[in-house]
RNA sequence: GGGCGGUUAGCUCAGUCGGUAGAGCGUCUGCUUUACACGCAGGAUGUCGGCGGUUCGAGUCCGUCACCGCCCA
């Protein structure tokens, strides 16, 4: 016997457990090397990760996706995996090294360090795939990637060279997002414009040859000391004659030309600005545009560099003042800042100081306040790129979902910028170029190839005999010697997305054609988040593009994020993330999942309600007691039961019922509708199979033997066949257990590979209208007697009815006596005095209450009816009344609004006669 | 500054051909009805943010304003 609770905490586990002991996920199972593939990547979770409201949510979708393609016959692969999060990792680590004392990474060395990073992941690496498992992921774990695995990194030195030999990846000089505190370049996504308040210092600059000054104006004073230029609009009245005269820079002592350009806005600040082109990415343009040198003040942690700094020091005279600021050497940005702004003060130099609101760039992992920042880096021509991923989703090859998503790709695909794909840290894939002793760039998949290249290279400019070439070239230890004395690899790492982008193919076994690759690519759509379509799903479509010449995946569905309760997206730096977890651990992993696809309705935030998890947590219980009832009443699957067949009316109202369900579900989902596939089944499960049918089913179920019975029993677990069937997608746990425990005999196969109901061709619309009137009938004695707070068994009276209607009210009289609480179902053909009146579907009946009834209260209800009815008939009046409305509006609208005033009416009356029949008995 | 989304019942949210507003939770009333109190039956609750327009008819389309949020600069 089934227990009275579902227990989630005792079951999940198990039932996962046979799932993978089945390889029920297993891609490429025998039996479907026929059926058609469908192939969902996983985004990779950080290995640092642990599971968050994200990826409950996303999983959840992938998982509803992938077990209803799997349970309709296709050879489902989801492709699962983690990704290596180079910053995030690193910084993991770092941290874990700090908090124990022991040496820093810098300390313990390159090597050292990475394999400390590979031991960490080893030991903890494996967290939130087991918390995916915990949720009901059906992945195929057997395929299980990690994007630093030999064979993608293959694929990301692959696509690098090549990129590079086709000119679309190249090393450049020019300003750069630099994260002072992580002390690496990052890409222009990565950062965050963080609204700040600050100050407008304006700062007087003498003019040489006169005892003038301009007055600039800037929020970050301490970048003076790269100043180069000031600059003033070519038309600004008040400050134009100053153009081409010379600034003399205060602290410094440098001289600097006061030149025009329509950068200095004449409204803002003082309308002149200081050009600081090795520290601002404005004044960068602007000193290219005027031939200006770059003057870099800062080391790579923010601090002040300028012993020694050749640019700085460059034609400025020595003095005292100099010196001064020579001392600021080494000091933080910040503390530079404040000791400047002082000596300036002193000096008589501020002008005034504004307090203002303006935006500072922010590292999005570290929180830091970015430094533009002159360096060498690896670029990505993603304009390029971007022009086939444009073009495919311009001609639909891939489709967003919803399509107001394709608006934001491509506006950020039209804009794109170059993409700065080198890291100045080392957990990741090593940029894979080579320098020689003359600077030259040797980029090769491999050492031996960058040797290959540089000794032809050398043989080239005559650096190396031929003779020394060829020897070094054929023997593997020379080689090796070679490149140790000569060659220099790059230090540099590769930005996390830059593998990502490659997931689709790379997890396929890319660039090997692989039987996987050729199978499941492209793959068939793609779940994730919007806030990483710039980073991964635009940068997926332009590599897919580039590398396969295909998109990587015909359907991209965007969905919500889960957000925290004052809408802020939810991150580990903020600390404002929801367990899941403890979610699944008291409601199970079913209620939450049912939850999330319930709130998944199309472009809207989900701020999650424990209350909502609690109710579908009701609802696996109601289920569960439904598959119970079942079990009591002797209601056992029967093998090759066809419902098209049934003869009991009843029965053939729940099939109508449940295939119109099914069909529902399918095109839900099929639309990636995941809310209203989710309410479709639970009305029907609840509202309809539980309140109705086996309410109804009970006075068959207990009655004599006989076939009404046992097609009853067969149609009540095949209705709860199908149920369990189109739940399985959104509950896997619950259903799969209850496919077992309701089994007499075992299953042919698990649930989640089970075959989804296909129902089409079973409708009956008479039952449907037959049973329809026996609900509502029922409800209305029920509404009745609860309003007028009746409780006893009462006779019903049917009025005046014709045969048929009679006919039909005897076929159920057992059923509504027993639903209703009536004693007993008669004819009349007249309406006795005091009896309270119904009128269900256009038929009158009557509930003989006379001395019990309270007259008011029945007179009350029959007034708030007639009020209705006055209402609707009001409405319809106006509008028929209305010639436009009659001329204008569609013929079949319009005949609606005249069959619904003439019900109307009909009923008025009715209510009228009822009401003054009330009179008579008083 | 540019763009996008939101504003619907006390709360959280559905409402994708314009045709008399829905769910869950909460609330109120009544129930030891032989699956389920994580239940059953019944009830109440909305100038669909404001204003204007299109239309026979607008929560739904257009314009505008307000507030909230996000993205980009």
């Amino acid at each position: 016997m089934i227990e009275n609770r579902y227990q989630p905490a005792a079951v999940e586990g198990r039932i996962y457990t046979e799932w993978e002991q089945a390889g029920a996920f297993r891609a490429g199972r025998p039996e479907r090397a026929a059926a058609q593939p469908y192939c969902i990547v996983i985004p990779p979770p950080n290995v640092t990760g642990s599971l968050h409201m994200g990826h409950a949510l996303n999983v959840t979708l992938q998982d509803i996706l992938c077990r209803f393609e799997r349970m309709r016959g296709r050879d489902v692969l989801w492709q699962p995996g983690t990704d290596h999060a180079g910053i995030a990792t690193q910084a993991v680590v770092e941290r874990q090294l700090l908090e124990r004392q022991q040496p820093g990474s810098r300390k313990m060395g390159r090597d050292a360090f990475i394999r400390r990073v590979w031991e960490w992941k080893a030991e903890s690496g494996g967290t939130i795939i087991n918390q995916l498992k915990r949720l009901g992921a059906s992945c195929d774990w057997s395929r299980e990637r990690f994007t630093m695995d030999d064979g993608l990194s293959r694929a990301v030195l692959k696509v690098f060279v090549g990129l590079h030999r086709a000119g679309l990846i190249y090393k450049d000089k020019r300003l750069v997002n630099w994260d002072p505190t992580l002390e690496t370049a990052i890409s222009d996504l990565e950062v965050q414009q963080v609204e700040t308040r600050g100050n407008l210092w304006h700062i007087k600059y003498p003019i040489e040859g006169s005892d003038g000054f301009i007055v600039v104006a800037t929020t970050r004073p301490e970048t003076m000391l790269g100043d180069v230029a000031v600059a003033v609009h070519p038309h600004n009245e008040r400050l134009k004659h100053l153009i081409g005269k010379t600034a003399v820079l205060p602290l410094v002592g440098r001289r600097i030309p006061i030149i025009g350009d329509d950068y200095a806005d004449p409204e803002k600040g003082s309308g002149a600005v200081k050009i600081t082109p090795a520290h601002d990415f404005n004044d960068f343009e602007v000193g290219r545009r005027h031939g200006l040198p770059l003057i870099n003040i800062f080391d790579e942690t923010a601090a002040l560099e300028l012993t020694d700094n050749d640019d700085f020091l460059a034609g400025v005279p020595a003095s005292a003042e100099l010196d001064a600021t020579l001392s600021l050497h080494g000091f933080d940005r910040f503390t530079a800042r404040k000791t400047m702004v002082e000596r300036l003060e002193a000096a008589g130099l501020i002008d005034k100081i504004e307090p203002t609101q303006h935006v500072v760039p922010h590292g999005d992992r570290s929180g830091a306040v970015l430094e533009p920042f002159l360096t060498d880096q690896w670029y990505v021509d993603a304009k390029t790129l971007a022009q086939p991923a444009i073009e495919a989703v311009r001609e639909g090859k891939t489709a967003f979902v919803p399509s107001q998503w394709e608006a934001t790709f491509f506006n950020w695909m039209e804009n794109i910028q170059p993409w700065c794909i080198s890291r100045q840290i080392w957990w990741g894939h090593q940029i894979p170029a080579w320098y020689g002793p003359d600077g030259k760039i040797f980029v090769a998949e491999t050492e031996d190839d960058a040797v290959a290249d540089a000794l032809a290279h050398y043989v080239d400019i005559e650096e190396v005999t031929p003779e020394d070439g060829h020897d070094i070239a054929a023997d593997p230890a020379r080689r090796a010697r070679f490149a140790n004395e000569y060659l220099h690899r790059d230090e540099d790492v590769l930005d996390t997305w830059f593998s990502s982008a490659l997931w689709p193919f790379s997890t396929l076994g890319w660039p090997d054609q692989t039987p996987e690759l050729k199978r499941y690519y492209p793959t068939s759509a793609l779940v994730t988040g919007f806030d990483i379509i710039f980073f991964w799903v635009a940068r997926m479509m332009m590599m897919g593009l580039y590398c396969t010449g295909k998109v990587p995946f015909p359907v991209v569905y965007i969905h919500a994020l889960v957000r925290d309760a004052t809408g802020a997206k939810m991150s580990k730096s903020k600390g404002n993330v929801i367990d899941p977890l403890e979610l699944v651990d008291k409601y199970g992993a079913d209620a939450l999942r049912f939850t999330l696809a319930a709130m998944a309705a199309q472009g809207r935030d989900i701020k999650l309600s424990e209350q909502r998890v609690e109710g579908y947590r009701n609802f696996a219980t109601k289920l569960w007691n439904a598959a119970r009832f079942a079990e009591i009443n002797g209601c056992a699957t029967v093998e090759g039961f066809d419902p098209r067949q049934a003869k009991e009316t009843l029965n053939r109202w729940i099939a109508h019922e449940t295939a119109k369900t099914a069909a529902e579900v399918t095109e839900a989902i099929e639309a990636y509708k995941f809310n209203d596939a989710a309410s479709a089944v639970y009305r029907f499960v609840w509202n309809i199979y539980c309140d109705w049918y086996l309410e109804l089913v009970k006075p068959i179920l207990t009655g004599p033997d006989g076939e009404a019975m046992s097609e009853t029993r067969a149609m009540v677990a095949w209705a709860r066949d199908q149920i369990l069937k189109l739940l399985h997608p959104f509950m896997p746990f619950v259903t799969e257990e209850l496919w077992a425990v309701t089994a007499l005999s075992k299953r042919d196969s698990l649930l989640a590979l089970g075959k989804w109901p296909s129902l089409e061709g079973i409708g009956d619309a008479k039952a449907e209208a037959e049973i329809g009137w026996v609900i509502d009938l029922i409800a209305a004695i029920r509404s009745a007697r609860a309003e007028m707070n009746v409780n006893v068994p009462l006779p019903l009276l049917m009025v005046h009815v014709g045969d048929h209607v009679w006919d039909r009210a005897q076929r159920w009289s057992e059923f509504i006596m027993r639903m209703a609480r009536i004693s007993e179902v008669t004819r009349s053909p007249i309406f006795p005095r005091g009896a309270v009146q119904l009128v269900v579907r256009g038929e009158v009946v009557a509930l003989p209450l006379a001395g019990i009834v309270d007259l008011a209260a029945e007179r009350a209800r029959l007034a708030k009816e007639m009020a209705k009815a006055d209402a609707d008939i009001a409405r319809i009046d106006a509008k028929l009344g209305n010639p436009n409305f009659v001329a204008r509006a569609p013929q079949d609208v319009v005949e609606e609004e005249k069959e619904k005033r003439e019900e109307a009416l009909a009923r008025k009356a009715r209510i009228a006669e009822a009401l003054e029949r009330l009179k008579g008995a008083e």
